[in-house]
DNA sequence: CTAGGGTTAG
């Protein structure tokens, strides 16, 4: 005879009275409870739990009975118990009951908790006696993972082996990118080192994943190139794939392509979504092209294109980037009519948007709504505010925002202390800019970059001859900083020559990783003309093992130019091509330029020559 | 029945 678990649901938050009515109902029909509980799941609410003979009559006749489900809701409902051992000493009596393994996998595949998840796969494990799937192994790694927990998750694949589970690409897809994630780089290409081992092969997903990791390292080139690899291998991109594509275009600066990827979408029967055209939006702006934002704006309201709240957030951005305030306003109040309810970054933007226009009023106004009608506030809604403050040169009252905000306990960061440097700097209060700072290196505070250019700016600008010294000379010699981040803030301090000198250094000894370092030197060289520079770094780029971007690339072909180096240029140019490196239609004419101009050279000596 | 995508402050 078989016992089958059930909830009840109602479409609205149960009343304790409908509760107790439910609890009723069900004893006269004899049936014996499970858990009771209430309100705390936010689609679905679940008013009870029960056991029933399941050869008995289906419950439907109380009226307070929606429908009754499948086992493995019950189980989801119980998986939000919030102890583990609760949720194990709930479980155990099951244990002769023959709950299906499949029920059990729902549940795994709904729970969201690293430790519960855990919890549910020894429970299969130990008292159940299932084998688990690789598919549950997949998602208590998924769990673990995003918690971080790095241990536990070797320790889950060793697990895998030893129970002659194999791992699939699932397995080795959320192995790969969740190192990747998190910088741990080596261990993703460990993953794939194995994964190739064992024989799994790749798949759409596992190119994405590929392609997320050159992001991560923001190797865009590589990441087209992988691209345009899965394209030669059959592959179809699916609608993930290409918005990941938009956002890499678009960070190698390859605007047409990033767009035109819309085009190709649609052609090949994928609809572009919001993500596709909120991810086209977010390049133009991060480019400055306010104009172009607003155009995928309009195309996406005539193509039908939901709005969402991301969507909204980043056009109240850009209509207040276009000196637009009034649409931004308008958008953000007209907000609820599409039952979009705005979020801090809503508000944030707003507070910024009202700032940039001088709406002052307005500003401070918003702001003290989201503390009246308690709407959450975080460091950024601060931060902004006092940014706001330094424009009307209150820096007192910025002043008591960095105090207020330490009262409720939002923490300032980086950014609250080089606002309050700066507004200090502004209102030639530098002694006390000077003091902040010293009293943040004391207090262990992490000095970022732009935190320590802010400074250098201060004592250059101030004329601390004394203090911007040893400052640099901490940067030449970072013990406390990697040499990377010192390299970064010299450049971006327009300190070329000491950038220059931690950089070799830092090459030398094989501390610069990233491309991104890579390409800050070169455009740094160019910028100060300094070519032979740039093609130096080039080819210690190369030597690294990074792939160029088209931007570089133009650098670099620009460089040789000066240089009247053509032949080099033109080989280059070749080469890259070769490479599967995407050119942009600059570079292209750029190197034209070259080409021609070597032309009209050689013609001109011809002439000199017959004369 | 998994894995991968977009937004705010210096």
């Amino acid at each position: 005879m078989g016992w089958e678990l059930g909830c009840l649901y109602t479409a609205t938050a149960p009343s304790i009275l409908l509760r107790r009515r439910v609890s009723e109902s069900l004893k006269r029909r004899r049936i014996e409870f499970g858990v009771l509980k209430g309100d705390d799941l936010r689609r679905r609410k679940p008013v009870a739990l029960f056991l029933r003979d399941s050869d008995s009559a289906p419950l439907s006749s109380s009226g307070f009975i929606d429908r009754t489900v499948d086992m493995d809701e019950l189980l989801f409902a119980i998986g939000r118990t919030s102890e583990e051992e609760e949720l194990y000493a709930l479980l155990s009596p099951y244990k002769c009951r023959k709950l299906s393994v499949r029920f059990m996998v729902s549940l795994l595949s709904r729970e969201k908790d690293w430790q519960r998840s855990l919890a549910l796969l020894d429970w299969m494990n130990d008292i159940a006696r299932y084998d688990p799937s690789v598919y549950a192994y997949n998602v208590v790694l998924r769990n673990v993972l995003r918690a971080k927990q790095w241990e536990i998750a070797h320790g889950l694949f060793d697990e895998m082996r030893q129970r002659a589970i194999s791992p699939d690409r699932y397995t080795y897809s959320t192995l790969i990118t969740h190192s990747g994630k998190e910088g741990l780089f080596d261990d993703a290409l460990s993953w794939l080192q194995k994964m190739e081992e064992d024989g799994v092969p790749g798949d759409l997903v596992l190119y994405s994943n590929l392609i997320e990791l050159s992001r991560k390292l923001r190797d865009y080139s590589k990441a087209i190139s992988i691209f345009s690899k899965l394209k030669r291998s059959g592959i179809t991109p699916d609608l993930v794939a290409y918005n990941t594509m938009i956002n890499v275009f678009g960070k190698a600066r390859l605007f047409h392509e990033a767009r035109s990827l819309i085009g190709e979408m649609t052609t090949s029967g994928i609809i572009p979504d919001t993500v596709s055209y909120s991810t086209l939006l977010a390049i133009y702006v991060e480019n400055k092209k306010f104009t172009d934002a607003l155009s995928v704006f309009s195309e996406m309201r005539k193509m039908k294109c939901p709005l969402d709240l991301t969507t909204c957030n980043m056009m109240i951005d850009v209509y207040g980037l276009l000196d637009m305030a009034k649409e931004a306003d308008k958008l953000f109040w007209s907000m609820r009519k599409i039952e979009i309810e705005p979020n801090v970054i809503s508000y944030n933007t707003l507070l910024r948007v009202y700032g940039d226009a001088e709406l002052f009023g307005e500003a401070i106004h918003l702001f003290r709504l989201m503390q009246r009608k308690d709407i959450e506030q975080n460091v950024v809604t601060y931060n902004t505010m006092m940014m706001i403050y330094g424009k009307t040169m209150e820096h007192e009252k910025a002043d008591n925002l960095l105090r207020e905000m330490q009262g409720k306990k939002i923490e300032p960061n980086s950014i609250t202390y080089s606002t309050m440097i700066s507004i200090w700097s502004k209102v030639g209060k530098l002694d006390r800019a000077a003091m902040f700072f010293q009293k943040l290196r004391r207090s262990g505070v992490e000095i970022d970059q732009i935190l320590y250019q802010t400074m250098i700016v201060a004592y250059e600008k101030a004329g601390l001859v004394g203090h911007l010294k040893r400052l640099l000379a901490e940067l030449k010699f970072p013990d406390n900083i990697p040499r990377e981040s010192a390299v970064l803030v010299l450049a971006g301090a327009g300190r070329i020559e000491e950038a220059a000198w931690v950089f070799r250094r830092a090459v030398d000894g094989g501390e610069i990783k990233t491309i991104g370092v890579f390409k800050r030197m070169i455009s740094l060289f160019y910028r100060y003309r300094k070519y032979g520079n740039v093609i130096e770094v080039f080819d210690r780029m190369r030597e690294a093992g990074h792939f160029p971007d088209s931007k570089t690339i133009g650098f670099v072909l620009n460089a040789y130019g000066k240089r009247s180096e053509i032949d080099k240029a033109e080989n280059l140019f070749r080469e890259m091509q070769e490479e599967g490196c995407v050119l942009s239609s600059d570079v292209h004419s750029q190197m034209l330029n070259l080409v021609g101009m070597k032309k009209l050279t050689e013609k001109l000596q011809m002439n000199d020559e017959s004369q």
